[in-house]
DNA sequence: ATGTTATTTCGGTGTTTACCGAATCAACAA
DNA sequence: TTGTTGATTCGGTAAACACCGAAATAACAT
């Protein structure tokens, strides 16, 4: 679970998954947005699917990821909630 | 701006960000919560001063640090609103 | 002046990270 | 089987990071 803010901190891994929002792609079409050699590209694909916030699915030679919205979603409200931003604060 | 997110992604500064949430608190106060050292402590304030998320102010012989609320509440209002979470998205 | 207390900066260590080129693997075609 | 393509893993480098003990600073009291 804290593998995903961990993710979260490097600037190309917050673009992947700007990326992602709009649409699947595959591994090589995503890092052709970034000046990166593949291998770079494939360890930042790594840590984002150890965080869950990416599926990958092989589909003959080429592998297809998707974003893991829920995941996200959760970490960003788990974070709100922690920091209690965003709703009224009764109890004060 | 990226600042931000760096600062985010150390645990022991996220549990800072929420001790300060309840009440401003010195320096030593909060190192008190922690097991590490000093020095490491004061790393993490100046890291997440460097990031604008807590403002100290010196009084006599001690630093007492607050949480910039409006920081953190952008950083992560910028972030919903980067993968459109929390609202919906009529443009499809 | 001397000491005390709260906190920081300095110097250094071990670990993690982002990156790359080369090698490898897996699926498919000729 | 030989080659091609999409993607990964391997081995290594340089920079960044979290951490610490020791030394420095700054305010205050004796």
């Amino acid at each position: 679970m804290s593998d995903v803010y961990r993710a979260l901190s490097d600037p190309t891994r917050r673009r992947i998954l700007e990326l992602l929002r709009e649409r699947p792609m595959t591994a090589g079409e995503l890092a052709a947005h970034f000046p990166h050699a593949k291998p770079t590209m494939s360890g930042h694909f790594n840590t984002l699917k150890a965080a869950d916030l990416i599926v990958g699915e092989k589909s003959g030679t080429t592998i297809t990821y998707r974003l893991n919205l829920s995941v996200l979603e959760e970490a960003l409200m788990g974070l709100m909630n922690r920091f209690r931003i965003g709703r009224d604060d009764h109890d004060r």
